[in-house]
DNA sequence: CCCATTGGATAGTGCCGGTATCTAATTGGT
DNA sequence: ACCAATTAGATACCGGCACTATCCAATGGG
């Protein structure tokens, strides 16, 4: 198939499309003759990822890049990948010598430890959850471990879940696919279904019907 | 206290701060002089806010407008102030006449109708949620209500923690600080406890210690 | 009294994710 | 064989965003 069909395909437009083989997201079409490439569906399969990581994930093109740099690479063992792709989503704060920042944070590494979890050290999410304390605490909201049971046991019963239903024993790209799908776009379907519950027990609380 | 005194207690810089002002997300000092103006605490709490609703929760300048509006204006009930920030927080995905995107909303109302939710028909979460319905089925992973069953259980189970524990009987000001924080702070609360749990369901199935 | 600070206004910056345009080569239809 | 349309590849450009820098005239504290 040429650009075009592709870009029809896809729903992107061709611009687009050359956009993202121009930053590495997408490999070139074999070329036929100096003015013609033919792409296959696995250009479309990519697009798909590219689209759904984008639009869906709202992740920057700079994620998506060392996303599919792993993905290519055969090495990657499917937990390196993983571990990327946290890396990739963020965020990249650095917070610095601020002791409130420091106590947080040794604060979130004492929670991952009690519970046992392992998680890198560096894993951007530490520095996430270490950032929402020290907001919370600023604005007078301290949070305690008591807070976090909750959230605790309904993001490990939820990440559980997703793990076990990555596909495995098929085509590394499927399983690939299945890995990213189960992080990064079920996040959005947790984040989403959250609000809605949020909504409906606000409007039980405080709405007046 | 003067403008570089509110700077240093914020943390961010009188440039910043001016540019709230004029963005209408923090209401000028009161003018003691051509050029003096005094700020209050009412000042420095509101930057906080601020700062907590961009640096943590990633919202843009005008999502925050919309919210500030809504806190200044003493008639918005503390259920429109909710819906309000789920509106302005978005996304602002107006998906048109895609068949595929208006099977995906009318599986997720009716899902939102099956729970007995009250959820407003225009929540950008449905539409949040109806994106990652769309995503998934083009990449060939299917979305099923039978899958979604534990995330259902897990939002509903932290909202109602959550909105079970903004404060009542407080003045106004800190019920809506409460109800913010709950909602846009503890949403990355959740995120960063869903990426930590399951880089540790990564490590479990697919490490190799 | 004088240099730093302020309010208020206007202009500029850096990043990001694309778009637009251009050229030269080729191709498909008639 | 001709010509309009398409393509690869390169370069330039654009609009949105969240600040950031500068400038000016009026203060005001040491």
């Amino acid at each position: 198939m040429q650009i075009s069909e592709l870009s029809d395909r896809s729903g992107l437009t061709v611009q687009t499309i050359k956009f993202y083989i121009r930053e590495g997201l997408l490999p070139k079409g074999s070329a036929v003759s100096a003015t013609r490439s033919e792409y296959d569906l696995r250009h479309l399969e990519r697009l798909r990822l590219i689209s759904a990581l984008r639009e869906v994930g709202d992740l920057p093109v700079s994620a998506i890049q060392q996303i599919i740099a792993a993905i290519e690479d055969d090495r990657v063992s499917l937990h390196d990948l993983f571990a990327t792709t946290q890396h990739a989503i963020g965020p990249h704060v650095a917070a610095p010598h601020d002791p409130h920042w420091r106590a947080a944070r040794e604060d979130v590494d004492a929670l991952v430890g009690e519970l046992g979890w392992d998680v890198g050290d560096r894993a951007p999410a530490r520095d996430l959850l270490a950032h929402t304390f020290v907001a919370l605490r600023r604005l007078g909201f301290p949070i305690t471990l008591r807070d976090l049971r909750p959230y605790v046991k309904a993001a490990t019963e939820v990440a559980d879940h997703e793990i076990g239903r990555v596909a495995a024993g098929t085509p590394r790209a499927r399983t690939v696919h299945s890995l990213l799908v189960s992080t990064v776009l079920y996040e959005q379907v947790l984040t989403a279904l959250h609000r809605l519950a949020q909504e409906n027990a606000s409007s039980r609380r405080f709405g007046k019907p």
